[in-house]
DNA sequence: GGGACATTTCGGCGTCCACCGAAGCGTCCC
DNA sequence: GGGACGCTTCGGTGGACGCCGAAATGTCCC
């Protein structure tokens, strides 16, 4: 008869190549840069971490060779991003268990101040913009369950007319909806396809921007219109105060 | 005013201690083990690893000081399990990134058939028997969505028919209800706290029964004949016949 | 109490690998 | 074409760590 699964694949996986593509400060740090879904050269990763450019060249081969992380050669730059979607997944499940990163040697206080109010992860919106939109939307009766953020009717007819793409969001092979846990705040916000197509929608609207060569978004101020107008939303002016 | 949210803390993850601690064979073939949700005393990993005592202990060491395991002293064994549900479910989703592990030296073959028929992933049902399940739950209209899974009132009722603690999984502070993607099959399969205390059911009931010391489950006879009365699914006897 | 057993601690060995600077390769731009 | 620039490859070095066997610790049971 023989096995029933095809070959005799162990269902065990191999965490080791993961494991240790994880294992280092400099490839650690790469991977925290990489998590709100931009591409970014060699030579800035390199700069972040703190190595030497050769010393990142060779972190970024282990990365792309574990699959963690894709590149796209552009003129003479080589742009690197997460490899996709179930990377961003696994890894912020994974941050669930890890210690919060030590401040690294370059400036940072500044910054946690903007990523702490609206940034991308991977593909959809977190930070306190992506909390406050979750709690509305759940408040409205548009997201059902805190847990879940199951799309109700009702939150089908809202998105569409704010312009998000729901149907591509709902046939899309990945969960519709999926509650993502913010690290350091550990309130639940929306991911999942829904999630990406609501970022989209949100960057593509000029509502956000992402912010120049660094993380974190800017919420425009039509942005701001918006989520105070239609959800009583108040984003504090926290970081340009 | 200070940083809004407490301490000059990163908002980034260190990944490190984590990634370390899955990047030897030794060790990934230990969470492996640990994976099912069993308790096992540090011989039995490291007579499954095929490494020597002495070597195992210095792994267990690394693993729960990474905070992936913990350590239950009885007797004078002392028992390795995961150290919690957060740590199945990060695992889980790392394995998706991860390659099928070799197979390793020691017998296990027949094993494969028996983990491929019915076994437990951390704490809730999986192999053909969770799949199965799932399959026939969203079918009868108990369970919605084919990657959300969430609980319909008409699978409230039957579920709690069937003995299964509804109103405590809902309560739970995780999500009531979860699809946990197979490894090797790719089917979704229910997780979150209803699948676990679906489990913990099947396993009261004695419908299931954990294969001696060993990984995957035995399903009874009055097992097989509920899933086949209730809901059509009749396990073919592979591992038997 | 003594002997078997499970596990950890210790010391030592060999290998792997993170790191750098220098050199090589490709791209851009004057 | 030549020079600046971005990145990778190469060679070499030092430290970290996976491995074992031997000895130490702790538990069980006669």
């Amino acid at each position: 008869m023989s096995p029933p699964y095809g070959r005799s694949m162990s269902r065990d996986r191999d965490f080791t190549a993961v494991g240790r593509a994880l294992s280092t400060p400099a490839r650690s740090t790469f991977l925290n840069l990489l998590m709100d879904g931009t591409s970014r050269p060699a030579g800035e990763l390199a700069l972040a971490a703190g190595v030497s450019a050769s010393t990142a060249s060779e972190h970024l081969t282990v990365l792309v060779d574990a699959g963690l992380v894709t590149c796209r050669a552009t003129g003479r730059h080589r742009y690197y991003s997460l490899a996709g979607q179930e990377v961003a997944t696994a890894l912020e499940s994974l941050g669930m268990l890890a210690d919060a990163a030590p401040v690294s040697g370059y400036r940072r206080s500044r910054r946690a101040e903007y990523l702490a109010a609206a940034r991308f992860c991977y593909d959809h919106l977190a930070g306190r913009l992506g909390i406050s939109l979750t709690d509305a939307w759940v408040h409205a009766g548009w997201l059902a369950g805190r847990d879940e953020l199951a799309l109700t009717d009702a939150g089908a007819v809202g998105l569409r007319e704010l312009g998000v793409d729901v149907d591509g969001a709902v046939t899309a092979r990945r969960a519709t909806t999926r509650a993502c846990l913010d690290w350091t705040e550990r309130r639940p916000h929306l991911a999942g396809a829904l999630g990406s197509a609501v970022g989209t929608r949100f960057l593509d609207a000029g509502w956000v921007t992402r912010h120049r060569s660094g993380r974190g978004l800017d919420v425009t101020e039509a942005g701001r219109e918006l989520v105070r107008e239609a959800w009583g939303i108040n984003l504090a002016d926290a970081g340009a105060a």
